[in-house]
DNA sequence: TAAATCATTTAACAGTGTTAAGCAAATATA
DNA sequence: TATATTTGCTTAACACTGTTAAATGATTTA
């Protein structure tokens, strides 16, 4: 019996144990896609990083695209945290609004990695198992729930919210992809670009 | 001598042959994609279509990547054309203007693989070699132009031009973005957000 | 102590980009 | 015409890639 309960001890630390590898296998690979990109992870360096062989990691993640797609995951996280900690800073809509887009510019910088598998800017990352992921999109009810609040709609369905919400994507995006892709201009523009449309887009939508 | 005319002529159809197997290189290379995508191209693959084996194409191009430049050079060339033919199909600068962010919208969808390539789009497209092209880029001058003809101002090389640039280039680029992802809305919501954009931006740059 | 399970590694396969060596036909030279 | 030489192309190879199966050695179970 006492053998017992140190079994189920053991048990628990090995499990413990599995846990921290595979967050490990994650970081490392994180770290290595910081270090030198994402064109170079590989499963053997991963390897490397956690110190042990390749097939070790097929127990964790049934292949590469697997942790790809948890480290996108965890981004999408990331991101939905990021967005809703600026939501709450702010009691005005306009300013909730223009806070979260604020938080989404930042999120690339501060994510540079993460945003390009997440969103596919510069590196090929399994699009099609990444729409499939529940957590892999944008807190839209945030969105568009502060858009209407803006707009003076009830209806949260409203085609009108659904393209006021891509247009704000589509400029933020873009604007970070450009300049992802080093084909931006200088900060300063960077700033004007976005806090004028952010500001712009606002304007044009609230009712008169 | 008559055999020194017959060389000439020899070596002249030798170069053509030659001339023809480099075109036959990149229509093979772009035929792949088109039915399996970027990542599915190899220098095998290429080698099966022109019905060589691969070493030869190292005759041709230095490397892959050689061949993704030129590619993404040629949908460079073309999307500078469709741009300048817009511009050319009308005289108002507005409506120039107009024109000719749809026919950047219009490329992207008529050449989605060259799009990828040329922006990084879900895939990873030699960056830094493209951004040292001379033709990667797109027709600065000829925005810069009827942004300022719009705007009625004079100095082409004004701040307020080139963050109006980035503010259309970003909206038509992310929108383009976010539906070579497939996390696009329906057709409707993508024209509404384009022409918004479009002719809200126009709208704020002209001089009340 | 013997059997069974587990953790881990080595070896292998099919694919990748790329280079070097080889071969056979066409051309140039004597 | 006979002999070199160049040309066009292929085969073989190298160092990688992701991934799987077999082998090994330690740990746990009976």
């Amino acid at each position: 019996m006492i053998y017992g309960v140190n079994k189920m001890a053991s048990k628990e630390r090995i499990q413990r144990l599995k846990d921290e590898t595979r967050i490990n296998i994650l970081d490392a690979a994180l770290q290595i896609v910081k270090e030198e990109g994402w064109q170079a992870l590989s499963m053997r360096k991963i390897a490397d990083v956690i110190e042990y062989t390749a097939p070790i990691i097929y127990e964790y993640y049934a292949n590469k695209e697997a942790i790809l797609l948890e480290l996108a995951r965890k981004g999408y996280l990331l991101l939905a945290k990021d967005l809703r900690a600026a939501h709450e800073q702010h009691a005005l809509p306009d300013k909730q609004l223009e806070a979260m887009w604020l938080a989404y510019w930042n999120f690339a910088f501060a994510n540079k990695e993460l945003y390009q598998i997440m969103f596919g800017v510069t590196t090929n990352c399994c699009c099609e198992e990444i729409n499939k992921l529940e957590e892999a999109v944008m807190p839209w009810d945030l969105f568009t729930d502060v858009i209407g609040k803006v707009m003076h709609i009830e209806d949260p369905s409203s085609d009108l919210i659904c393209t006021k919400y891509y247009t704000f994507w589509s400029v933020v995006h873009g604007l970070v992809s450009i300049n992802l892709l080093s084909r931006g201009s200088s900060d300063e523009i960077n700033r004007q670009v976005l806090t004028d449309a952010i500001v712009g887009i606002i304007r044009s939508i609230k009712p008169d």
